[in-house]
Formats: C-alpha cells, structure tokens, sequence
RNA sequence: GGGCGUGUAGCAUAGUUGGAUAAUGCACUGGCCUCCUAAGCCAGGGAUCGCGGGUUCAAAUCCUGCUGCGCCCGCCA
C-alpha cells in the first residue's frame, strides 16, 4: 500500500536510528502484510537480532513502544499520527494497521470523480504497442487469441495508467504464406478447393459443423488449405509461390497487390472477430513498406559493417552471434540471402527502428517460439546504434489433443468459441431472468458476458504459463471469471436504481457528505477490508503495467468483486428507507474503480444482467 | 546435443525484488433468498509447493544437480 508506506517509512527510519538499527537494507523489507488482520504493512525484525543481541520479538515490542511514543507525543507527526491506526509486534514482526477513517480519507478522495477514478496521472509517455499481428490467411484461432488478449490487454492497462498508447498491427503482406494464399485464389476454383480438402480427409467448404458464409476468413482459409496439400504433391506450385515470394521481396508492385487483394478480406474478417471482443487498433503498417522505401536496404548495409558480419558461400550475410551468448546448433543470424534478398527478420530490424521514431518506449507481444529471433534482433538493433524493443512472450495455447494449427486445419475457431459463450450466457441469463427482461436485452448481456469470460478466462493466466484450452473452463460463469466481477458492478449499480425509484437523488447526497461526521471505530471488518482493497487499486494497476503482467490486475480485479460482495452483504446502503452515505460514497467507489477495472481488462462493466 | 520457459490440494491457477498458519475458483460436505439481483454469501474437509543437495535467522521464491512437459536452435514467416 503505496501511500501508506510513504508516511511510514521516514519515521521508521528515524526510530530506528535512534535505536542504532539502521545499518541495514531494512527499507526492502517494509512489505504488505500476509494477512490483513494483522495489518497492511509488516517489517520483520529478524535481520535486526544479531546486531542489536536481543531476540526478533523483543526488538519488535520495542519499535511498536517507540512508534506508540512519537505518535502521541510528537505534534508535528499529524499526518503520521492521522494515518497509523494501530501498530503491534508479533511473533518478531512488527505491523502496521491503517487507520480505517484516514483509508476512507484517502480513497474517497481519490475516486470521487468518474472521470479519474481508479486511473493513475496523466504521464504523457508514449508507448507504441505491436501485438497480434497474425498472418492473414485463415480466421482468428484461440491459439491466436492469447496475443491479442495479453496485447489489447496491454494497451488498455497501459491507458489507465496515463500512458499515451498506440496499438500496432504489422500486416505480413509478403512472404510464403500470403503468396500461398493469393496463388489459391488465383488457381483455385471453389469446387477444386473442395476435391482437395476431401480428397486429403479434410473438412470441405461446405462441411463445416458452424455456419460462417460470406465471412471471408473463413472462406478463404480453405483455398490456404488447399493450396497447402497441393503443394505436398506438385512441386512445380512451391516454386510458382517461391518466384511470387521473390516478386514481392523485390517490392515488385503488381505482385503486391495480387497479395493485398487476396489477404486484405481475410484481415478484414479476423478484426470483426477481435472487435467482437472488444479489440481494436490505432494503427496497421505493413511488412512491404520498407522494402519499398529502401530502409531495409540500408539496414542490410549497415549491418554489413558489424564486426560480427560473415558471408556464406553463396554470397549469404550473417552475424556470428557465439560472442553473444547465442548457442545450439547455429549461432548464426542471416540477415541477407545469397541472391541479396532480405529476411523477415531484417525487414523486423527496420520496422523497429521506425517504431523507435514513433514513441518512447516499445513493447511486443510475441509467442514463445519467436524467442531466440527476437533475441537475435535485438543484438542486431544494437549493432547498427539502435534499442532493442521490451518483449512480452506468452506460452501457446493448446488444445487437449494437441498444438493448433490452420495449416492442418487442428482449430477451435475464435467465431465459434464466442458463438458458444454466447449461447450459454443466454441460457443463463434467460433462466435467471427470462421473465423480467425482454429478448434483446437479454441478447445483448450474453454477448457482453460471453465476451468478457472468454477474455478474462485467458488474461487471468500468467503468460509464461502453459495453458489447455477447455470449453468448460473457458465458458465459466462462476466464481473466478469475467461474470463474477461484473456482477458486482451490476449490483452496485442495482442500488443506484433503488435510490432512484424511491426518489433519491444520490449525487445530492454525495455532495454533501462529510466523513467526518461518521464514526468508523465500529465499522464492520468487511468494510475496511474493501477500503483496504481500494487503497491497493492504484499499486496494482502500476506494478500490472509496469511489469506488463495483465494477471496480476486481474487477479486483484476479482478480489476487489470479492470484497465488494462480503461489504454489500454487510453494509446495507438503504436500510429502513435511510440512506447510510458513508456506505454510499464507498460503494460508489468501489464502483468507479471495478468499472475502469473492467474496461482495462476489456470486460463489458454492465449495469445489470 | 545446446538454449529458454514451466512443474504448487482431484482439476485449473495466484503467490512484485526471500519473511508469519501457502491464497483463489471448480469439484466435494453442510448452512443462507418475507432483506439494495443467490451469476451471490458463510462454514468445513483436502498440499511431503516435481525430486535431491546447498545458501540464510528465514526458501514455493535464490544457487546447484536430476527429472517430466512446452518452445526454439531454417539463406521460412
């Protein structure tokens, strides 16, 4: 708890001065407390046992005596004296309780304007973010989906945090795969496509069990299929697609646009999907642009220069990157074929450098297999005088039986999964529900909810983490997911709807309320415990962002809905037709900071389900 | 062969730079809707934190060896 550490932490250290205790790194060690009944901040007083010869506990009964001391006696401490509730030494450590009515203080504050509640302060930094940036060449997969997820995530995460945020697609419009792609289109009849796929035991056109007509995503992915199997058996297609990949390394503008024309529907198909939930992008820069500008020509002339540069037999030019700590079976990073063509990986280098020119800090979301090739470009960044980007890697999402893969054809489509949460939602909501709402209604909140479970069923995952994709984990309504933290929403929102139908109007009573006028000695522990919560929002949207962790707010996100729950059962806002404003003005922020909460998290915050 | 990551109750996960009785959800047992939405709340059972060493007053956390799983080691993207 940030702004409570901050009072504490220079009078501990001049009372631990004076007890000649201060020649230690003790400043570490004020951390938050385990449990919350024992405080928010605890310093251990082991460390201290060898030099001051006296036993943890002794040592902590003594600071706890020394803190009482200059907390009653010392006038100059009020802030000190105002925010300390209670201080205690157990078991060797000693722990600091807030006080309730400087927590109410502080969060109240803090989270009385809509606009700025649960945010930090504008920083006016910028940080260009790159994420998904998928081939087009089939629908949005959930292997797919953790990149767009974590990434969106990201960016929302890094907006409530003041940032000033931009979202990048790197479109992939040259190379083997949309040359693939645009080669099917070319060549391929839609009843050709169909003898194919069936032919090699695949799922035709027509097959599929879920119904995506006219959605060009999925239609296309079949002529990638296609084309996929084709080229199993006919080698003269692999070099009809080799000498259209070269066309297009080249810059060579019809071929370009054979390739926009074929992937550009695809693309278009997997942002409906990624709007659907919820993600967007500020920008799309594609793959062809430097080459056709020159900057990868002149990347591959300054790499050139490096003293790690070496040439293959063929005329090929590389990195020797052994020096570098790079090791396995090759160490070396090409970055020019023999005929003087570049690699995805230059073409990377330039993207960067141009990135570099459009903001202050840079981040990526890639998978865990692009690991050794961002290392590599990272090394090459900083031979030619530039900055290696932050990356973000995630593990891959699996199915039960197996990695995913369009190629093979192995998919749980993004379109499908959200059709399915939607339709349970429905069930859900219509069950519950059915008689006071009407249809639409209905509709449109198991859209919402389907849509934020599938979200947050991912983002609530450490990205390092390995992860399965289950349909009953994913569709879960239930404790731990995306509907339990909107649910609270929703019923603080419900008591806004109470005042209002019995004519009260809240934000006249918020204006006028005084804290002072409340006594919280005798508050019930739910309510301090979700004042606590709130006193934690502002650290855990920084440490999420700062360590771009999107978990970690998840995680406190849910104990916050946790929290919010136990404090509506105890803390009846109308009781007896009286309004407790004390209790309104914190649920009130409660609501403020589950609602950002939300947005940054991409869930839908409704107002009622 | 080498590199990187990961292994926490039956299952899925949390555990910021080492700190108190390892937290949460699902599943399991029992309780709570004349009361702001029960998609909720309360109580209970269930863990040799992969295995062995080491560092420390203190290790799920740091070091080391082993082991299971994943990813990578293309003049592919």
């Amino acid at each position: 708890m940030k702004i409570f550490h901050d009072i504490l932490l220079p009078q501990i250290g001049e009372i631990l001065a004076e007890q000649g205790l201060d020649n230690l790194p003790w400043e570490r060690m004020l951390g938050n407390a385990r449990e919350a009944s024992q405080g928010d901040l605890a310093l251990p007083c082991f460390p201290f046992a060898k030099m001051a010869k006296k036993a943890p506990d002794a040592i902590a009964t003594i600071l706890a005596a020394a803190i009482s001391e200059r907390v009653t006696s010392t006038a100059a401490n009020t802030l000190f004296a105002e925010a300390l509730g209670e201080v205690n030494a157990v078991g060797g450590y000693l722990n600091f309780k807030a006080d309730p009515t400087w927590l109410a203080k502080m969060v109240l504050s803090a989270n009385s304007n809509p606009e700025t509640a649960g945010t930090l302060p504008t920083t006016g930094e910028k940080v260009l973010i790159e994420h998904t940036s998928a081939n087009p060449n089939g629908p949005f997969h959930v292997g797919r989906a953790r990149n767009a997820i974590l990434g969106d995530t990201i960016v929302r995460l890094n907006r409530l945090a003041g940032h000033e945020v931009r979202a990048e697609y790197y479109v992939d419009d040259m190379g083997k795969q949309v040359a693939i792609l645009a080669w099917a289109m070319e060549n391929l009849s839609k009843d050709k496509v169909n003898a194919i796929l069936e032919g090699a035991g695949r799922q035709s056109i027509d097959g599929g069990s879920n119904n995506w007509d006219g959605k060009a995503d999925h239609e296309r992915v079949s002529w990638y299929q296609a084309a996929n199997v084709l080229k199993e058996q006919d080698s003269s297609i692999d070099q009809e697609v080799g000498e259209m990949v070269r066309l297009s390394e080249e810059g060579e503008e019809k071929v370009l646009e054979a390739f926009d024309a074929a992937f550009q529907p695809v693309l278009d198909g997997m942002l409906e999907t990624l709007g659907r939930l919820g993600i967007a992008f500020d920008a799309f820069t594609k793959e062809s642009k430097f080459v056709i500008d020159g900057s990868v020509a002149e990347v591959m002339d300054r790499l050139q220069a490096s003293p790690l540069r070496g040439v293959a037999e063929n005329g090929a030019q590389y990195l020797e990157l052994e020096s570098k700590g790079i090791s396995g079976k090759s160490t070396k990073f090409f970055f020019q074929r023999g005929d003087g063509s570049s690699l995805y990986a230059t073409r990377d280098i330039s993207y960067h450098e141009w990135k570099w020119t459009q903001c202050d800090s840079l981040v990526n979301i890639l998978g865990e297999d692009h690991k050794l090739q961002s290392k590599q470009v990272a090394i090459a960044l900083e031979e030619i005088g530039s900055k290696a980007p932050l990356v973000v890697f995630y593990s891959f999402i699996k199915l039960p039986d197996g990695k995913m893969s369009t190629r093979r054809g192995n998919v749980v489509y993004m379109d499908d999964l959200l059709e399915e949460a939607k339709a349970q939602a429905f069930a859900v909501v219509s069950e519950i529900r059915g008689n006071e709402l009407d249809n639409e209604t209905m509709q449109s909140i198991a859209e919402a909810v389907g849509c934020s479970a599938v979200r947050f069923n991912i983002i609530k995952v450490a990205p390092d983490k390995g992860f399965t994709f289950r349909w009953e984990e994913a569709l879960s309504f239930e404790g731990g997911s995306a509907p339990f933290i909107m649910y609270s929403h929703t019923r603080a929102c419900s008591i806004l709807r109470k005042l209002d139908s019995k004519g009260i109007d809240a934000a006249n009573l918020l204006s006028a309320f005084d804290l002072a006028s409340f006594d919280l000695s005798a508050s019930p522990q739910s309510m301090v415990d979700l004042l606590r919560r709130l006193a934690l929002h502002p650290d855990a949207l920084a440490d999420s962002v700062e360590n771009n962790r999107p978990h970690q707010f998840a995680n406190h996100l849910l104990n916050l809905a946790i929290n919010y729950n136990t404090f509506y059962r105890d803390c009846h806002i109308v009781q007896d037709g009286e309004v407790n404003v004390l209790y309104l003005a914190i649920s009130e922020a409660a609501r403020h900071c589950i609602r950002r909460g939300c947005e940054g998290l991409g869930i839908i915050p409704l107002t009622q389900m």
